[in-house]
DNA sequence: TCAATCACG
DNA sequence: ACGTACGTGATTGAG
């Protein structure tokens, strides 16, 4: 038979630190579970054992054996982000009816050894899954061992060893007996490395043996003596790196035999962790990976396959869909609706029946691009998912049934037992009514998918013979730039790679480094900015870097964008950020060059269509605005409602002095200081910022607390009360969840008030710009304007008008942007036109 | 696939 | 003592 043996600490361990840290909606971190679960999977899948078993070290020690009191002795103690998941593994396995197998006083990798030896002694076949090269000493004709890796599972076989190591598997306890560990806290002999054991070892196999014949053998002077000057810790080294094999466990293979899995408990604690993927992954390969799961009991109901017809559409009062652009499905009771028929799709999406699907943009614009409306769509099942969880990677079916309660089961890739989306989007609803986000769900999120569907449907108009021209000056610049660097540099080398240009300015040309990041010298334009006075090369770099970047990503990167209609269409994101803002993408047209004139050059090339110009607002201050109104700071509220400029008031306030008085300087400190208050405030961050000591800094920030004291008081009472409730909220009842202060780590949980103190203020922008979208779109639709809302760019409108409608629609934009909502403070929008994006920004 | 870099609000 | 501002997306090189 097949034993497969795993190091659970070591397998725990490697998935802990490979996955970034995760967490259920209670705060239950659960990264090292999944992780350590894909792994098992995998070389479950691989191997096909008959039997498991999963060692784990003892929790209490007991120090009677001299591994524990080493280990225990030299590594830090777990993460309780880590420990907290160990236990959830555990019971995870007894549901799946695996033997864990641990035992007092000895590690897993003992184990390990006890294991595979008795395999090997009975002539079954085991294999031993860790992260840990120790075990690599089990290896022998039965006993392979699966090294898993960051990237990929190596399997060691004898062969494989000697191929890598040049000697025999049982000789790596001799090699490092000589080399040592400081991992383990074997010392090894002293001065003496991988390269000296490894050729000693690969001569005289054991330490034994070495030491019976070094004194005669062919070795220079030095080790000679370093061996003998290190014979005790040889010896006591090899004996610590010995694993032990006679552990006092369960010896008869057989007994590891996986047993019944109790898969509605599995099914429970998955679901309680919210690890939908794993779900999933246990159904699906059910019959592949772990026979007995595929014995979950489930029913498939008896779908009716019917012919949908007009008539029948036209007597839906509701219907839950799902629509791939191609084919409809229309589920309703047991009755399931197949077409791929355009026009009995163009009459479901226009019937006045009420609608939920999931990831229903796709849908407008379908209905959009054939010129029908898309009517009643009431519940998109992945905008709830999103506004419950705002951290989720994805919206699927799948992982939506998992989280709210819905049996389904896969089968052929179809949901064979899901009747109807409508359990589904009950639960959602059910739960979004509980948080209180019915109305950010019904008034903004599901009314905006339209809005967002018609600016991607309208697109922007670009000229794409104006961007090649630019990029062909670029090309021209870059090779200029490219060939005087390499002048100075003395030869060729790829400026792009951060490696090579660290070695070439920070080794060649011996430049004041700066070690920052972990794999070598950082070359950002902020290192490179302070080495400008030592070589003309620095201001080379940064130009290459400019020029490149404006090259591949804006002149390649848009012109391949271009749809078959001459102009681009951008796909933006609305389940995307955990704020609440909409991200774009493919390409991203939320980040076009601005803030340098160079790439504010960009924004020539997007124009308005014939007769038509470009109306752009945008709002001044919007972040700060919300913050005063959240917070309601007299100070901060005064300064808006007056129309001052807000960092010059800022300034006049810190600095104590009238604003007349305000220098450019201290002007900009103000405003550094002020996107520090929205950010979540540091003294280090801000003092760099604007160039100062931290003390400087540290009192910026105490006098404009103490200017502001309501500024104060509300990241105060946000960060206790999303320490108390583990979420913070928009004003429109957005919510995030904030797992980063659950977190043991400082600079975790210092994260996590910065975040806190943030998402509020980004996140009720966010959503004030959403209800500005939606009311200008419908006002363009009732006063039937021939224009379109094409851009948003977090605090900026973009609109495209015929130039007969233009002054009406500038005139819409700002009055529905000014007068979204009744804040403590103005909102003051600036709004300008012209034929392309660069005039339009005024 | 990830880290580094840099574009935007 | 230690790391160091919020939120995104695209490109590149390197493992």
């Amino acid at each position: 038979m097949k034993l497969l043996v795993i190091d659970g600490n070591s397998i725990l361990h490697r998935a802990f630190y490979g996955i970034k840290l995760l967490s259920n909606k209670n705060g239950v971190f659960t990264n090292a579970v999944f992780g350590f679960m894909n792994i098992y999977l995998k070389n479950y899948g691989d191997v096909r054992p008959d039997a498991v078993a999963v060692a784990f070290d003892v929790d209490i020690p007991t120090f009677r054996h001299k591994a524990v009191s080493y280990y225990k002795a030299n590594r830090k103690g777990m993460p309780p982000e880590l420990a907290q998941q160990l236990p959830i593994v555990k019971q995870l396995l007894s549901l799946m009816g695996i033997k864990v197998v641990e035992c007092g006083g000895y590690e897993a990798d003992d184990i390990l050894g006890t294991l595979s030896k008795i395999c090997s002694d009975s002539g079954n076949q085991c294999f031993v899954l860790t992260g840990d090269r120790d075990s690599l000493q089990l290896i022998d004709s039965n006993v392979t061992v699966l090294l898993a890796t960051n990237r990929e599972t190596i399997r060691y076989t004898p062969e494989k060893f000697r191929e890598d190591y040049g000697f025999e598997p049982e000789n790596l306890v001799d090699f490092k007996a000589l080399m040592g560990d400081s991992s383990d806290n074997i010392h090894g002999v002293a001065g003496i490395g991988g390269k000296t054991a490894s050729a000693l070892i690969k001569e005289f196999g054991t330490i034994e043996n070495l030491y019976e014949n070094y004194t005669g053998a062919e070795l220079s002077k030095s080790v000679k003596s370093k061996l003998e000057k290190g014979v005790d810790s040889a010896k006591e080294s090899k004996w610590l790196a010995t694993i032990v094999r006679d552990v006092p466990i369960e010896n008869n293979p057989e007994s590891y035999r996986t047993g019944i899995p109790d898969s509605a408990g599995i099914s429970r604690l998955l679901t309680e962790l919210e690890m939908f993927k794993l779900l999933e992954k246990l159904n699906i390969s059910a019959a592949d990976i772990s026979a007995e799961i595929q014995q979950e009991e489930y029913i498939p109901v008896e779908l009716e396959v019917c012919v949908l017809t007009e008539d029948i559409i036209k007597s839906f009062e509701n219907a839950s869909y799902i629509f791939d652009g191609t084919n409809l499905e229309i589920r309703n009771g047991n009755s399931v609706y197949t077409t791929d028929s355009e026009e009995l799709i163009s009459t479901f999406f226009a019937s006045e029946c009420e609608k939920i699907t999931i990831d229903s943009k796709p849908h407008y614009r379908w209905a959009m691009a054939h010129g029908i409306n898309l009517a009643n769509l009431r519940t998109d099942a992945a905008i709830c998912g999103y506004l419950l969880n705002a951290s989720a990677s994805d919206y699927t079916v799948e992982m939506l049934c998992g989280g709210y309660g819905v049996h389904y089961c896969m089968e052929n890739g179809c949901f064979a037992e899901l009747a109807s989306l409508e359990p589904l989007a009950d639960n959602l609803r059910r739960e979004i009514e509980k948080e209180g986000m019915t109305g950010l769900l019904d008034n903004i999120e599901m009314p905006l998918t339209e809005v967002l569907a018609s600016m991607e449907h309208t697109g922007v108009g670009i000229t794409p013979e104006d961007v090649r021209e630019f990029g062909t000056y670029l090309t021209e610049m870059i090779e200029e730039t490219q060939q005087m660097i390499f002048d100075d540099a003395g030869h060729k080398f790829n400026i792009s790679s951060p490696k090579q240009l660290g070695i070439v300015l920070f080794e060649e040309m011996e430049l004041p480094a700066k070690k920052k990041t972990k794999s070598g010298y950082s070359t950002s334009a902020e290192v490179l900015e302070e080495l400008r006075p030592f070589s003309p090369i620095v201001d080379n770099v940064l130009k290459y870097r400019q020029y490149t970047k404006l090259n591949s990503t804006y002149v390649t990167g848009l012109l391949d964008k271009i749809a078959s209609d001459g102009r681009i269409h951008t796909c933006f994101r609305q389940t995307e950020t955990r704020t609440g803002r909409i991200s774009s993408t493919e390409p991203n047209l939320q980040n076009i060059p601005v803030r340098t004139e160079l790439g504010a050059q960009m924004r020539k090339f997007f124009t308005a269509g014939e007769g038509k110009v470009l109306i752009d607002a945008d709002y001044s201050q919007i972040e700060l605005r919300v913050m005063a109104h959240l917070c309601g700071d007299k100070n901060m509220i005064s300064a808006f409602s007056d129309g001052e400029d807000i960092h010059t008031s800022t300034a006049a306030q810190v600095f104590d002095m009238p604003a007349i008085m305000v220098t450019p300087e201290m002007r900009s400190a103000a405003k550094a200081v002020n996107f520090g208050i929205i950010y979540g405030i540091g003294a280090f961050s801000l003092s760099k910022d604007i160039n100062t000591s931290v003390a400087q800094a540290k009192k910026y920030i105490s006098d404009y607390l103490a200017k502001y004291p309501k500024v104060h008081r509300f990241m105060e009472d946000t960060v206790s009360r999303a320490a108390k409730t583990g979420f913070v909220s928009t004003m429109f009842g957005r919510k995030r969840r904030i797992p980063e202060l659950l977190s043991s780590n400082k600079t975790m949980q210092a994260a996590g008030k910065r975040i806190a103190m943030n998402t509020p203020v980004q996140g009720t922008a966010a959503d004030l710009i959403k209800i500005a979208m939606i009311n200008v779109y419908r006002r363009l639709k009732s006063e039937n304007l021939d224009a379109e809302l094409i851009l948003q760019v977090h605090d900026e409108l973009i609109i495209e008008a015929d130039i007969s409608c233009a002054e009406r629609c500038a005139e819409i934009l700002k009055e529905e942007m000014m007068n979204v909502y009744e804040m403590k403070v103005p909102l003051v929008v600036d709004v300008h036109s012209g034929r392309s994006w660069y005039d339009a920004k005024g």
